[in-house]
RNA sequence: GGUGGCAUAGCUCAGCUGGAUAGAGCACCUGCCUUCUAAGCAGGCGGUCCUAGGUUCGAAUCCUAGUGCCAUCACCA
């Protein structure tokens, strides 16, 4: 529409003043003003002096006599706005009428492939507030690229070696009396969880005494015993010791069946996943090879280091002085990794972004080293979760855990269900997986309508609203959508033509039409939140219209129809658009 | 101190590449269920878009400086 249109306004110009506009300016008209489009003519005093509201009445006279979708105009200051015919509408809705994935791009099986990498757990906390933003965002954005007409792996690369682990290892050998996730009833991600707090306990319990025996609080921290001991676990561990060795297996199989529930109840999943036991010696033939070629260089006590200070940022180590790798070294290595096991052409991380320097230093480096690919990664950057008392610590108990919180939500979508009581004919087991579709969408609703990059006040006191910019909203508008149609006892598939359109149709189809570009815009901004913000937008122009207007109860039977269809591709894109942001959309409510 | 991010209604947030009188939700106040689900709709109240300059026909949006909050600047990950 918009391209045809700028055709014509060039021309118009072009025989009107006889000068060359090479590009137009639209916007969709404001609400409070009539039409459908606006064409801004400000711009175009560049090209023709003049009084832009004589300019505009011209162009506006021009239009209506040469295109046929244009049925009135009207000009207020530098804004001529034009008036689309209902004819066109009702074409343009009837062409994407019967097209059930639309919006939606298909994968292209030629074009190389984008890898997001999301959740990334330690193996010795249990998963909570802080991992499920970043889980709903990975998931989120790996489908919203799908949904763009890319190939997408979802990975996840978890953290299972290290001090950290022998830690809660340790504290299991000394003080677990060989409790496991059976004998104990607990979830194992929680268990191991349990005794990396137990550690920490005994540590600092140790720490204190030894600085009653008059160390200082530093020497007192390197020279416990129980962290001594880890140390030592940890050189075992890297020397295959068998007993520490199945050990480790075990505890970390207690980990993946507990995260393995936690993504299930979440409704994420992954393509690939990566372990930091089988990539941590990764990376360091390269940083040989860019020591050769100059682009590190190694200080006298053996460490390596690259420069950036010409970048403006500092120095930064990718090779310790005893040789082994530091977070970077194994990073830089797992790239070239992701990009040798599959055809890929884009690496997304996401992380918080505490961590946006390492990234960019990543990429850098990266870049340096001479990889093209370099410039096609990402790091999905996104802000703390706050609670009002502050940051969430996990050794300090303040913390929200992320099988609770699930739980909770379902809770209170019970409780709020079951006071409205509309769900006669339900089985209790119908109920309950209705007040999981309902909890978790309030809360992934909650979580993704906000822009990534800004931080989210999480307060756990006033729980996560269910009326108004929510998910639930949203879902209701389906479900009753849904009703509709089941009440709908004619068919409604024949194609409508030169009925008269309701400004509230008008306004619903202006909306519908917006949603391709919508998910083309969240890809490549990879941000779920415009499709959170979209959403509400169409349910809200339905809802409005709804309530204005009959549609079962229409008393002329091609508006009727007309009117159904309508409701039937607003569920259809509610539906869509809620797979993308992984929340589920319910038949009744 | 250096670097990066954020700052919009009492609270939580929208505001696309600069455009018309800055928008929603919550909260507070009014109306609307004998018609398709009231988790809804219609309306009211509420703004120094952090501050000061600049660019422009036009700035919440772009540039500069400042203020505040957060993150980061480890041979931790």
């Amino acid at each position: 529409m918009q391209t045809s249109l700028e055709k014509a306004v060039i021309k118009g110009f072009k025989e009107i003043y006889d000068v060359e506009i090479n590009s137009v300016e639209f916007q969709a008209t404001r609400k409070d003003f009539e039409g459908d489009i606006t064409i801004v003519v400000f711009a175009f005093l560049r090209y023709v002096k003049g009084n832009p509201e004589a300019i505009g009445t011209k162009i506006g006279a021009y239009l209506k006599e040469n295109v046929a979708e244009i049925s009135d105009f009207n000009v207020v200051k530098g804004f001529l706005n034009l008036v689309i015919s209902d004819t066109f509408f009702i074409s343009d809705f009837n062409k994407i009428k019967n097209n059930a994935s639309f919006g939606i791009v298909a994968t292209n099986p030629n074009e190389k492939a984008v890898m997001v990498e999301y959740s990334s757990p330690n193996t010795n906390k249990p998963l909570h507030l802080g991992h499920i933003r970043n889980n709903l965002l990975g998931y989120s954005v790996a489908e919203i690229i799908k949904a763009s007409g890319k190939k997408v792996y979802k990975t996840q690369i978890i953290n299972d070696r290290g001090i950290h682990i022998c830690k809660s290892m340790l504290a299991w050998q000394r003080f677990g009396n060989g409790e496991t996730p059976e004998s104990s009833g607990l979830k194992g991600d929680k268990l191991v969880g349990n005794y990396y707090v137990a550690f920490d306990k005994a540590y600092k319990e140790e720490i204190k005494q030894l600085i009653a025996q008059g160390k200082t609080e530093e020497e007192a921290k390197k020279q416990a015993p129980i962290l001594i001991e880890a140390q030592q676990m940890l050189l075992k561990w890297e020397a295959g010791d068998e007993e520490i060795v199945t050990l480790w297996k075990t505890m970390n199989q207690w980990v993946y069946k507990g995260f393995d529930e936690t993504y299930k109840e979440l409704g994420v999943d992954f393509d690939k996943n990566y372990y930091e036991s089988n990539t941590y010696l990764l990376g360091k033939d390269i940083v040989a090879e860019g020591l050769k070629k100059g682009i590190f260089y190694k200080k006298e006590d053996g460490s390596v280091w690259i420069d950036l200070t010409e970048e403006g940022l500092d120095e930064k180590i990718v090779l310790r002085s005893d040789g082994t790798a530091v977070y970077m070294t194994q990073d830089i290595g797992t790239a070239i990794e992701r990009f040798k096991d599959f055809d890929l052409n884009e690496l997304v991380y996401t992380v918080g972004n505490e961590q946006d320097y390492h990234f960019k230093v990543l990429f850098l480096i990266l870049e340096k080293l001479g990889f093209e690919w370099a410039k096609n990664c990402y790091h999905l950057s996104y802000g703390m979760v706050d609670l009002p008392s502050g940051k969430m610590k996990s050794r300090e108990g303040t913390v929200v855990d992320a099988d609770d919180l699930m739980l909770e939500m379902t809770d209170t979508a019970r409780t709020i269900s079951q006071e409205l009581g509309k769900l006669e004919g339900y089985s209790t087991e119908e109920k309950e997986g209705l007040y999981k579709t309902i909890g978790l969408g309030a809360l992934k609703y909650y979580i993704l309508k906000v822009d990534p990059k800004k931080r989210i006040m999480f307060d756990p006191e006033e729980s996560v609203d269910f009326a108004g910019n929510t998910g639930p909203f949203i879902q209701y508008t389906y479900a009753r959508i849904q009703s509709i149609l089941r009440k709908a006892d004619f068919d409604y598939a024949k194609e409508i033509s030169g009925i008269e359109l309701h400004p509230k149709e008008r306004e619903l189809i202006k909306q519908i039409q917006l949603f391709p570009e919508v998910v083309q815009n969240a890809a490549s901004n990879h941000s779920p939140a415009l499709i959170a913000n979209y959403s509400y937008d169409l349910v809200k122009e339905y809802n409005s219209f709804y309530q204005t207007v009959p549609i079962l109860g229409c008393e002329n039977l091609d508006e009727k129809i007309f009117r159904t269809q309508l409701s039937n591709k607003v569920a259809e894109i509610i539906k869509s658009a809620f797979k993308l942001l992984g929340i589920e959309v319910p038949e009744r409510m």
